[in-house]
DNA sequence: CATGAATGAGCCTTCATTCAT
DNA sequence: GATGAATGAAGGCTCATTCAT
């Protein structure tokens, strides 16, 4: 091809950006033209329609999130700690590097018209049950139910981001980051045993 | 006097109920309506209008469900673990009764129009924020950033409820209550201490 | 009947204040009711609907302001200036007093579904019509076209009222009653006599 | 470039032709575009709403139809009584030639939401005032009160058209604007002159 | 009888999508 | 290829009217 589509890029970022900002159903197709600076139709050309572009755009950014994500739960030779530490630090500088993009990966999920966007390969939570999985069968972590090991892990990551989107936690993510990391590594470690009872 | 209203109530709970399930803008007038088996200006003799209804029945809801709460938390008297075990299994367990009521208030956030629909009075952060704080000043866990430790908390109480949602948790809320108290407690109490480096 | 209709009266003044300040489509049936202070469903015991309320009412206001009316233009003793005087002096006195009667009779006409509301036999054009001819009859006013000369002579009284109530004609209207009369009768005397080619 | 806007004037014709003719609160949009043969949506893309058409269609009418009365107004050269009578010509042929248009311009003003459609700079009543004070100062006309007297000619202009739309008045304008012209005239000239005591 | 909750047709408006230019 | 005028199916909402209480 000759003209390398530099329109489309303008239009996928400013398509991130809104739907990040305002969520899918609030923005319109005519927002993402004109924050890209192109004509209505032009969307059409590269996507079947806005839903099309919006779930493309969301596996792509999830994809290469993940793949992004996943050296630092692979590799196997630092304590648990310092991988963990690593890994969080790694979310929340990305976070703060592009807030949109990460923004977007998190809020968007439950505005699809179709439940499963993702196919299980490329969704983080897999990612995150394998490491625990791993974890377990290496002794690196207690034994537990991992589906719900990984579901704390996750909402632990999660959830100080999005405090702070809402202004709720003052501290920026990259600052929390190592506070974050620590809060996580006792997750798993003192992790779902049970010592309610003593 | 006229005819009593008896039909705001079969609103309500149809509007909850499809606002869990789809979100606020993709649930139209006419879907509560005819889940109501109601007409569609009803609506507006109780309520402005949808968004009006929608931040009414949330607030309302969340209020509700944060006082309902409030004695888990205030209660200073037994053993922290204890104490989490029970407020844990209190929201699981009114998440297993009435599940549409609490997705209501855990997705339906994001969508509204307007960002502050809450005042942070009755805000759930607010309340945990405060449990945190209380904690610290009592000794019962060590200090750290109140506004990240709530975070981490919130989040790892909410999450393994959405992925549940989503199918990704295979054990009912009532059964994974003690390991996500568990996990939480682990997190109190190991918290955000940095011990990173070691 | 044991009880006078107390509320029917209410409901026709709140009307003819709303038809008359608002106009037709854009008042209520709740907006009448409730400036009234009644019920919604009042108003159908007295009247099938708006509508018919509306063209009821109208057809009765006018015919009281033109059975009102009528001496002045049938009594034939003074000479005519005097006459007109007398007339419009009554019709800007009636406008003084109950501004928002005379506004209803003024500016209802148009908002009406249906084209003929009134009658000739109680059309105030018909009466004025009627008087116009007989002058002609009579020597008093030198012959012309009736229909157009009675156009004149209603639109010469209207207008000012129109301009005042937009507030386009500063002085009060029974300040301006003479004036206006003066100018009428130069109207029926010098009437549409062609004197244009002179 | 894109598509030229052809329907657009289709839709202006269209809605002048039928706010005239049953006003402005009768006239849905689904009318307007089935008698443009037009899409719904179109209106939307030239015009804010129904509303902003109406008032953006109405002030183009009322400035192009000020504008092209004015000289006939301020031509000082010809006796009164000639420029009277050139200018309701005028008008009458305009009627003649473009009924609804100018009907437009008659009935629409009352229904306006807003009151103040008209800035006075392009509204007939200001020039017409503008018109009696210098006539007076150049002594072609007795002194008077000019918003009376203005007020009396509009509506000696205005209502034998309305008279006549509404089947009152049998002789079409054109034929009956002379008889207009020298009414309007003894008005003018006979005025406002208070000879009713004599 | 009065009330006002309830109805539902119909209104204005939005917006994803198509397609003439 | 790109543009944006045009479409038309919904969507939220209003309001005259009905009718259970």
């Amino acid at each position: 091809m000759a003209r390398p589509a530099v329109k489309k890029g303008r239009m996928e970022a400013a398509a991130i950006e809104l739907f990040a900002t305002q969520g899918l159903a609030r923005t319109t197709v005519r927002d993402i033209a004109a924050a890209a600076g192109v004509g209505e139709g032009a969307l059409y050309r590269h996507w079947a329609g806005k839903n099309e572009m919006a779930s493309t755009l969301f596996r792509r950014e999830v994809h290469a999130f993940v793949e992004a994500l996943r050296p630092f739960l692979e590799d196997a030779g630092p304590p648990l700690a310092r991988r963990v530490d690593a890994a969080v630090r790694f979310i929340y500088d990305f976070y703060e590097a592009q807030p949109t993009r990460l923004a977007f990966i998190l809020f968007t999920q439950h505005g699809f018209p179709d439940q499963h966007v993702l196919d299980d390969a490329l969704d983080p939570f897999t990612m995150l049950l394998a490491f625990c999985q791993r974890e377990m069968r290496n002794g690196t972590i207690p034994p537990a139910d991992a589906e719900v090991l990984a579901s704390l892990v996750m909402g632990s990551v999660l959830q100080p981001l999005i405090m702070h989107r809402y202004g709720r936690v003052a501290r920026p993510p990259a600052a929390i980051a190592a506070d974050v990391a620590a809060g996580i590594t006792a997750l798993l470690l003192g992790g779902t045993a049970r010592e309610v009872g003593a």
